[in-house]
RNA sequence: GGUCCCAUAGUCUAGUGGCCUAGGACGCUGGCCUCUCACGCCGGAAACGGGGGUUCGAAACCCCCUGGGACUACCA
């Protein structure tokens, strides 16, 4: 049995969204779970769309969420000579022939035949010219780009998710295999590089599987066994259209930025769109428990809801230690981040809970209820009282008092402490918080509440 | 138009002919716990696209329809 080896093979054409990534996430766990490679390709044969930026933002988002490759990046652009050298032989072993149909007249003829309803395919005009036409072309130096002599005949693979697939004899026409710069066209190219990679299983998307007989009669014509393919479902938005990089939070940087964890993703990746026991997994089990089968064969939609909910099992699930270098915070955070951890989805949200401890201000969902009760002003007599008379007072001491002495229900009381002590109407359990509170804080708090109500 | 893929709750899935009065997860929701939120625990609403077969029996097998999608490029 050969070593599994698989790839990645992103186009620089723009930036990673969660459908290709997905994609690479599956390679990797299925090359982790074989203990075989992972290979990173560029197809970047498209000289007009394609960028370096983009190749390198690719490549740091991979990294980013540890999906790292063991071999690569290659460049398609790089490996021209070879695309050629490939054409070449099979020019001369008549299994491809040169074209020289203006581009023009066959983009006239597709549309034609489109109108027709018919299906537009190439007439082949080229693939019988006479010794005698195709010497005086060449001599003339007239442009012309090297088409595939396909074989009329059945072409059916088993797919490593969806079982048989057959494509009846006239499915393929005369496809170019290079183009008239002499550079490779998508399938010659992918082609190519799987056999000459040695890829054993190719895991790409649905969107491929009509590539796939062109893609395995090249390999016959080169007498190779093509690799195994899986075509797993793609990726839709809340439209069920495929997604692209119309759909809003595409960037995967937006994930990072909006406080989601690279390990949440690469779980959510890894399970979407699979049947399995267990939701919540890290790298070495989501690797461990992979494999094609259990992945469907129908679309699946992309839910940021569910996002958030891995995101949130991380986040309780994650060491401090590592939680404070996510959040960019130092040592003297750790049990500050320890119990506000518990109230977070995201680590954007863990630093917006930190304003507990060193904001000065009321936020507006704390306004408003201070607004519908009746006894806050009270309670503020109290607390500031209760503060200017001894600095190092309790927790329990104020509740005491306020409870002695404003008349209301406790459940109101014990809101509007939180509120006047916190800034907010979320957070864990005051009696944990309270002493890391400084009551000049809170005494602030309730000077900002002052001018606030004053300047109304 | 042609070829191909897909079809279980709002979403992701389990289900390989009887164990399904269809299971789990997210979300939604009622209650308990509780100073709030969250967590946790206990409950609830919510699905086999339609029609034909096959069979003693169909969510499961076959056919048709419908609906989505992909490919059909000198894009990938």
């Amino acid at each position: 049995m050969p070593v599994v080896k698989v790839r990645f093979a992103p186009s620089p054409t723009g930036n990673l969204h969660v459908g290709n990534l997905r994609t690479a996430v599956l390679n990797y766990l299925y090359a982790r779970n074989q203990g075989g490679t992972f290979i990173l390709r560029i197809e970047d044969t498209d000289m007009e769309r394609s960028e370096a930026r983009y190749e390198t933002s690719i490549m740091d988002d991979l990294k980013w969420l540890s999906i790292n490759w063991d071999d690569g990046p290659y460049r398609q652009s790089e490996r021209t000579d070879l695309y050629r050298d490939f054409a070449n032989t099979l020019l001369e072993k008549g299994l491809a022939y040169k074209c020289f149909c203006p581009k023009e007249k066959l983009e006239n003829a597709r549309h034609a035949s489109l109108d027709k309803g018919e299906p537009p395919r190439y007439d082949g005009r080229c693939r019988a010219l006479s010794p005698e036409e195709l010497k005086s072309f060449e001599e003339e130096g007239k442009p012309y780009v090297v088409r595939f002599r396909a074989p009329r005949k059945a072409i059916f693979f088993r797919d490593g998710i969806r079982g048989q697939i057959e494509f009846p004899p006239d499915h393929v026409d005369d496809f170019i295999l290079l183009k008239q710069e002499l550079t490779p066209s998508y399938n010659f190219a992918a082609a190519i590089d799987d056999m000459t990679m040695g890829i054993t299983h190719v895991i790409r998307g649905g969107d491929h599987i009509s590539n796939t007989p062109k893609q395995i009669m090249l390999f016959e014509a080169f007498r190779k066994k093509p690799p195994k393919y899986a075509h797993h479902s793609l990726l839709v938005g809340n439209d069920k259209k495929p997604l692209s990089k119309r759909h809003g939070a595409t960037r995967i940087t937006e994930f990072r930025d909006m406080g989601i964890l690279n390990v949440a993703l690469l779980n959510y990746m890894g399970i979407l769109g699979r049947g399995v026991m267990k939701e919540v997994m890290n790298e070495d089990e989501l690797a461990r428990t992979f494999t094609l089968k259990s992945l469907s064969g129908s679309d699946s939609v992309f839910d940021m809801e569910k996002l958030f909910w891995f995101n949130k099992e991380h986040i309780r699930r994650m060491p401090v230690e590592r939680l404070l270098e996510v959040t960019g915070l130092d040592q003297t955070y750790s049990e500050k981040v320890f119990l506000l951890r518990e109230n977070a989805r995201t680590v954007v949200e863990i630093r917006e809970l930190l304003s507990i401890f060193e904001g000065t201000e009321i936020a507006d969902s704390g306004l408003s209820y201070l607004a519908s009760s009746s006894c806050f002003q009270a309670v503020v007599a109290v607390v500031r009282n209760a503060l200017n008379d001894s600095r190092d007072i309790t927790l329990e001491d104020i509740l005491e008092k306020v409870v002695h002495t404003v008349d209301a229900p406790k459940k109101e009381l014990f809101l509007v402490l939180r509120i006047l002590i916190t800034g907010r109407t979320d957070g864990p359990p005051l009696k944990d918080i309270f002493h890391f509170i400084p009551s000049v804080h809170i005494l602030e708090r309730i000077r900002w509440l002052d001018q606030r109500l004053s300047s109304q």
